[in-house]
DNA sequence: CGGTTTCATGAAACCGGTTGCATAGACGAA
DNA sequence: TTCGTCTATGCAACCGGTTTCATGAAACCG
């Protein structure tokens, strides 16, 4: 019994058939499709005409091969069930799409090895890449970028076009919000320490926070993951604090999960702000969060990366994504002080390594 | 100035270049990669630590092209941002890059078109498909696998290798759960028309419940969607019913937002189950849930796939996972009848187009 | 020791396109 | 009429691998 995938063997025409079934040579049957211009109308349409009768269609290895140009681009995140990143995906493989490249996808699953694996994997049918918040070493990166035309999101690289989503002022804002509310101390519930979206937040927050006589108390955790802020609960609820910043809405739902099975309720008793916009709304009650514009992100950072493979030098580009905070209804004035006002926060709070 | 990627024109080894540092053949140092058994142990040897040293990596497009095999695959799926197919996409994703393939995305947008342009666009480059939920007709996905190799999720077709999330026997489960509760009249708050999924746990809860004796309401929707479920809450509760069985989780979402936004309080006075499992134990009240093992489903059919295109004869396999159904919080005893028990369901409910 | 096998390797064709260069014919100018 | 241009097209090399086939050397055998 023959393969079920008649063409796979043989039958798929190739630029030869076309070329022998029109009488012309294969140089004229690519330059009917690739420059027009360069052959006389009669010539292209009679080539046009027998592809189509034939079903020819360029295979697109060849032409890779050939050109050097696969007309592929890669998007490489460190999760991509972390609806920030699937938000982002969706707008960049819609916008690849119709500027006619195919999306490979890489999940590094936070691991900054295996995102050096993927690289390397897909390098050689890749015309570029796109990496989002990337874990790894910046000397690697560029090392990287050396070789293909590369674009960064939420990491900042001098020599690499970047997309950043400026979530800092966003942060800045949360932090005056929650303290206008009454809140004294709070709590920055981080993300990955390497990375740069993470500094950035967290910087904002203290920042903000110093200038307004606001405590934070920062709590570290294994990974951007529901089970993470649930598990971060504990230290929230020791550390004696009225509000939380998570780093993301995933987490804040961890959060508020941890939070109401312990009783205490959100906003009444405590107050949150998340990051991303995607899930935000979706909560119950809806999510104070800092809107990021993720599929706009995804969408922008192809174009630039586009423009890198033109050639156009955008080799210093560095487009920052404006964010908003979105006022919902987890944020609140805090709770009358209680009695056991803790005060030994630091010491069992900064267990993040390095 | 030169191109900022050096390698882009030159400077990336060929295998010529190695050939040529290693004195011997093009051929050999293909073999010492390929098929090393056909060379003796200080070829290898040495051709493997040339290679090495320049840093020579085979270029898989030209591989490609000489063999016929891309090392590629692709998944299209309806939305990326599903928390279903999200995850079902890591999962895959994994397994093919242990398998050694790499992974092409595709979003349909839920559209038939885009769906079939996508395939038509990625054919060229990848050896086979893994098509999750595809709302194309039967005889367009046929017309596309007798080209490749190609795997479907929930879609159940013959002489095509398939993996069906057998979720029926749980939905059915759901309906005994709330008949049990008391529960005799509930909504099935649908997904796509054309989604095996949808008719599947639509069949299965109509079915149940006409064996209990329990009235079931369907409310069609555009899409499933976190709005889309939450806009469903209107014919919900004018459907006078106590409980709801949602298409999937983020539409179970949505309609508890949307019951929330009214004042209805779940469990207390409506019950909700949903499908997929993601989602589910994030959410507050802790939603009650079809485990569907998504990540594990995206596995197997990326097993399926690689069988196929080995050639293994796996022609009609027909994988089936079991799901369970997870009792978490938000089903309960329905509240004591109330005096307006509604009775024009079916007249303005029955608003899905064919 | 001649003849047959086996093993390791190289030469060259091939995969399916693209593109630099050559050329034939048409056309315009002198 | 002759020469120079320009246009449309073909030839053949090339992209970077894989694989068939041939060949020389070594091993084996009676």
């Amino acid at each position: 019994m023959a393969s079920r995938h008649p063409d796979n063997p043989r039958s798929a025409p190739t630029i030869r058939d076309v070329a022998d079934a029109a009488k012309v040579s294969r140089a004229t049957v690519s330059r009917a499709f690739g420059q027009p211009n360069l052959l006389s109308r009669e010539t292209v349409a009679l080539v046009r005409a027998t592809a189509e009768r034939l079903g020819y269609v360029p295979n697109p290895t060849a032409r890779a091969l050939s050109t050097g140009r696969a007309g592929n681009i890669a998007l490489v995140v460190p999760d991509i069930t972390n609806p920030f990143f699937a938000a982002m995906m969706r707008g960049g493989q819609a916008r690849a799409r119709d500027q006619g490249y195919a999306t490979f996808i890489g999940d590094s699953d936070e691991a900054p090895e295996l995102e050096d694996m993927l690289l390397g994997k897909l390098a050689g049918q890749v015309e570029g890449f796109i990496l989002a918040s990337s874990r790894l070493p910046s000397g690697r990166i560029l090392e990287h970028a050396r070789r293909r035309p590369f674009v960064l999101i939420n990491r900042d690289l001098h020599n690499i076009p970047r997309l950043l989503v400026d979530t800092g002022p966003s942060y800045a804002q949360a932090v005056e919000h929650l303290a206008s509310l009454g809140h004294r101390t709070v709590a920055y519930v981080a993300g990955p320490t390497r990375s740069w979206s993470n500094r950035q937040r967290y910087n904002a927050t203290v920042r903000t926070a110093r200038r307004l006589g606001v405590e934070v108390v920062r709590i570290a955790t294994s990974r951007p993951s529901f089970e993470a802020g649930q598990a971060s609960t504990d230290e929230l609820v020791r550390a004696g604090v009225t509000a939380a910043l998570a780093f993301d809405d995933v987490m804040a739902q961890g959060i508020m999960a941890g939070l109401a099975g312990r009783g205490i309720s959100v906003p009444g008793d405590f107050s949150i702000v998340g990051c991303d916009g995607i899930l935000a709304p979706t909560f119950y009650p809806p999510l104070t969060s800092v809107e990021a514009h993720c599929a706009e992100a995804g969408e922008q950072a192809v174009d630039l990366l586009v423009e890198a493979m033109q050639g156009n030098a955008s080799a210093g580009r560095r487009i920052v994504l404006a964010t908003e905070l979105v006022i919902r209804t987890t944020t609140a004035v805090p709770p009358p002080r209680r009695h056991n006002k803790r005060r030994h926060t630091h010491a069992n709070i900064n267990m993040e390594q390095s």
